[in-house]
Formats: structure tokens, sequence, C-alpha cells
DNA sequence: AGGATCATGTAACCGGTTACATGATTCG
DNA sequence: CGAATCATGTAACCGGTTACATGATCCT
């Protein structure tokens, strides 16, 4: 039961219709918790029902046309009552991982590559968070919101770079095993 | 479409019961693909049908009644070809990130409590992967699938390290805020 | 007028979660 | 015998994914 709690943040940083929240999904908060266009106007429509964001005046709806929501004092008590809840950490799942778990069994060959590939991936995200953190986030000592952010971000950054050194000690590894790891 | 090469991964190490991958579950592989006793009760229906697997002979089946099963070397097949197979890295998904986004809009009263137990949490873990280390790979140079599951494990160590760490961090920025940053 | 793109949806599916059912075995 | 536990399942639900539909607007 994230998602609408996701929907509701952004739309309390800045009201917003359902196309845009999609492209606002794409970078920031998408960063931790992504969602498709599909998802977000079925998650609108439930949030609105439930009273807790409406549409805003001045705008007629018909199919094809602009809806710009805000989030309704509901909404926000909701939110804030879900950010303090107690909540247990999901287990992890990581296809990676498994991977390499299964090719202890049936063998690397192949895998190299798509080690490569990750690896390549996560020094790209790396890089763009370190861009953002550069950008938006100066010496430091910002406002309490822009702390909590950074905190964020920090996350992101540190994840990021255990994956890239994790994948390059990986590739390492695989590369010097003997050629078939068969059984 | 990653828990029936889970299983597959689980069944080559060792022959066993649905209960028994259940248990096996619980730990190990578990670790980073966790499952419950319907799920793979489901998953081990279809990979017999699919002849991936096939349960061990001298058993009769009848509720209640149990049941063995081995891999055949069609499953054996099939998961050399999802290891080596390119496979995208799924979107992040963390609700505590979400949370402290969502704080940074609403307030942070009553987060620390929580953020408190589960770097509790995090660090039980990581003793527990610390220990399993200490226990299963000695100094290191054993065969090739103990150095890939010491990787494995290795994963696990560093990724709670992570949390530990950034948890703390952010344990302490919480508490030292101004007590509300409503709005 | 026609195509791109903006914008909002519907429908079907799939894997994971939760709750419950039921037979077999063991132990006091 | 009865209770606990071992063992295998069924059913309903829910969130995320994929594919497709359709109206409005803008630009050439």
């Amino acid at each position: 039961m994230s998602l609408p709690h996701a929907i509701l943040t952004a739309l309390l940083e800045k009201p917003s219709s359902g196309l845009e929240l999609t492209r606002r999904f794409d970078k920031s908060i998408g960063y931790f918790w992504s969602a498709t266009h599909q998802q977000i106007y079925r998650e609108l429509g439930k949030l609105e029902t439930e009273g807790f964001i409406r549409t805003l005046p001045a705008e007629q709806s018909a199919r094809g046309q602009k809806k710009n929501y805000e989030v309704l004092p509901a909404g926000r008590a909701e939110l804030a009552r879900w950010t303090a809840a107690a909540q247990d950490p999901k287990p992890q799942r990581d296809v990676l991982l498994l991977r390499l778990r299964a090719a202890a069994v049936v063998g690397t060959a192949g895998l190299e590559d798509d080690l490569r590939r990750h690896l390549e991936l996560h020094r790209r995200q790396l890089a763009k968070y370190q861009e953002i953190e550069r950008r938006d986030f100066p010496p430091d000592r910002g406002a309490p919101q822009d702390r909590l952010r950074h905190l964020v971000l920090r996350a992101g950054i540190d994840l990021e770079t255990f994956w890239t050194q994790w994948l390059a000690r990986a590739v390492a590894e695989v590369a010097e095993l003997p050629t078939e790891g068969r059984d």
C-alpha cells in the first residue's frame, strides 16, 4: 500500500495531472518508487472517491481533457499517519544474486557479459545521482525538507556505489573461474 | 519469472519435498528470494507438468503424503538458459525511502522510533550473515561453487552494512531536526 | 487535412499475499 | 483417544505489468 502515498507526496509537492505525475515518477520519487500511467490513473480514481484528493475546479471532465488534482486535508492526514506507522521491511528479492547462486550449480557460461552490462548501468545511475547532488544540494545545511531529501539521495548514491563495487568484484571472480564450473 | 528458477536451483542442490523447500527458503536462498509454501506448491505443480522436475518414485500421491521432487535434464537446461540470459535490473522500490520523502512534506513526527527499529533489524541480519561467513567460508579459495556462493553472501553483508550505516545517519539527522517540519 | 503528441482511460493477466481446509503421523 | 505437528493443497484478493483504445490539441 505505498503507491497511493507516493502519489500524495508528489501531489503535495505540486498539484498535477495524471500525465504530469507519470513524468515526475520517471525521476525523483520514481527513483525508488516507479509507476506506470495506468497504475497512476487507477490510483488517482481511488484516492478521489476516498476523499483524499480532488480535481481542481474550472476543468470539466472528459476523456482526453486534462485534470489537475490537489490533496485534501484528509489526504495529508492519511499521509502523515502512514509515514509514522511502523512497517516491517519487505524481504529482499534480487534476481542477479539468484542467478549467481544458480550459476554455482549450472555453470557461469554466458553470465559475464550481463554482469558487465549491469555494472555499466549502475555506473551511469551513480553518475546521474551525483550530478543531482552537485546541482541540488550545495555544501549542506538547508531547510529540514532539503536535509531529508538529501538523505534519501545519499541512500541512492551509496546503494549504487555498493552495486558498482560488488559487480566489479563479481566480474573479476567469474572471469578467473575455470572455464566451466559444470555441476 | 524467477521463483521457478529459484526452486530449480534449490532442488539441484538437494531433492526435496514442498515443505522442505519452504523451510530452506526461510534461509539461504530465501535471504534474497523469499516464498511461501502456497507459492512453492503451485510452482512445483507447474514445473512438473512442464517436464522440468518429477516426483521421485516409490511414493504414492495423496493429500498429506510426502512427495520428493528431483530436477530432470530439461529443468537443468532451462535453468542454465535463464542464468545466462540478459535481464534488465528491476526498478528500485523502497518503502523506507518513500516515507522519508513523505516526511519532508508532512513532518517527521513518530518516524524516529521505526527508524531505530529498522536499524536494529538490519544489525541483527548483518550479524547473522557474518556468522554464516565465519562458519561456511574459511579464509577463501574453495571450489568454484563456494566462491560464487561466498560472493552472494558478500553482497548480503555489504548491503546490510550499508543499511545500518545509512539508518544510523538517518536517525541522527531526524533526531536533531526542529521538532516539527510541518510543511 | 493529416500526423504527432498530449491526455485519460479499459481489459486481461500474473505473481505474491492471506486465509482457510484437510489428510497423515507422532506422541502422551 | 486426542492434540500437536507434518504435509499438501484451494480460493480470493491485490498490486504491478502489458497491450490496446480513444478523445483532444498542436503543428505543418
